[in-house]
DNA sequence: CAGATCGTTCAGTATTGACTTAACAAACTG
DNA sequence: CAGTTTGTTAAGTCAATACTGAACGATCTG
């Protein structure tokens, strides 16, 4: 396999890692988005030198978090994966949805102390605040996203 | 120590660690956002029931990142840890330099890429306009961030 | 200076987590 | 139906990781 891909699989396993994935998803990812074209699980595993288990799984995961996706071939009974269409409005999606449970974690935990720690409280409203922006300036985000997705190079207005 | 609170901080714990920090590090982060006044190592240590030597590593891991910081009292030889006065900037940050690396990382795969592979190339174009979209939108962000702080509840339309 | 306190570092250990092999279930082929 | 092929699941093994206890250096106190 052509040694520059190499290296970027790891590079995206080892960036992917620092985000919380699992390091061997982050390589199938890597892989798959340097792809001509959709790669079968044992083309996966062969090329990354892992177990067809291994790669099932981690496979799986990816395809959960809507990151990659199945497609199957005419006459062929194995499956085949690719990046989906667009991973990356998911990803916001994903991370708007945790900041979704931190503010309630913060929320609770602000109600639930008790009434003469108000430095306490004072920080976990800060908190609550800065993540409900983040939630609010995600959607705004995602439609920028799918107007600059589409053509790059255009200085359209339309709203 | 109150329930509620130690409740707040094991979720703090799995929250953090689902975003590649270290669990012991998202609790000791919880414990001094929901707290009135510094804590000293050997408070934390056992407030969190772990070994002194795991707090002074984790906190000095958090410190680096620059979400908690050290404070000293006059005639007090102990450090005392609190979260910094804004964490939440410095956590875009972070994430802001996580992207500019991913973008590197994708240029130099595009680049090194066969000529011939035209879908991964543009896979990886597409890869790279999101995230510089995420890099220029994180100043606005911070912006945006840094009046809401002040103020919550006033609706002023200075720019 | 002797003793005490505090934070850090290091070696050892335990626990977690990931990978592999192998067994299994399902879908196809002759 | 016997035999393949393909993907998933489970048990066992191994490596990575994090924690602990102890030793150390530094700073303060009597």
């Amino acid at each position: 396999m052509e040694e520059s891909v190499q290296q970027f699989i790891e590079k995206m396993g080892i960036l992917c890692e620092k985000d919380g994935m699992a390091r061997s998803a982050g390589r199938i990812f890597g892989l798959l988005l340097a792809s001509d074209r959709p790669y079968s699980l044992d083309e996966i595993a062969d090329k990354l030198q892992v177990s067809k288990a291994s790669v099932s799984t981690n496979a799986r995961m990816l395809e959960q978090l809507g990151m990659i996706e199945r497609v199957s071939s005419l006459g062929d009974r194995r499956d085949f994966y690719r990046v989906e269409a667009d991973p990356w409005e998911r990803i916001l999606r994903v991370a708007q949805g945790r900041w979704r449970q931190m503010l309630h974690v913060l929320a609770d935990a602000r109600e639930a102390l008790p009434p003469h720690m108000t430095a306490g409280k004072e920080r976990l409203m800060h908190a609550e605040r800065f993540h409900q922006l983040l939630i609010d300036e995600t959607d705004g985000l995602v439609a920028r996203w799918q107007t600059l997705r589409a053509g790059p190079g255009r200085a359209e207005d339309a709203a």
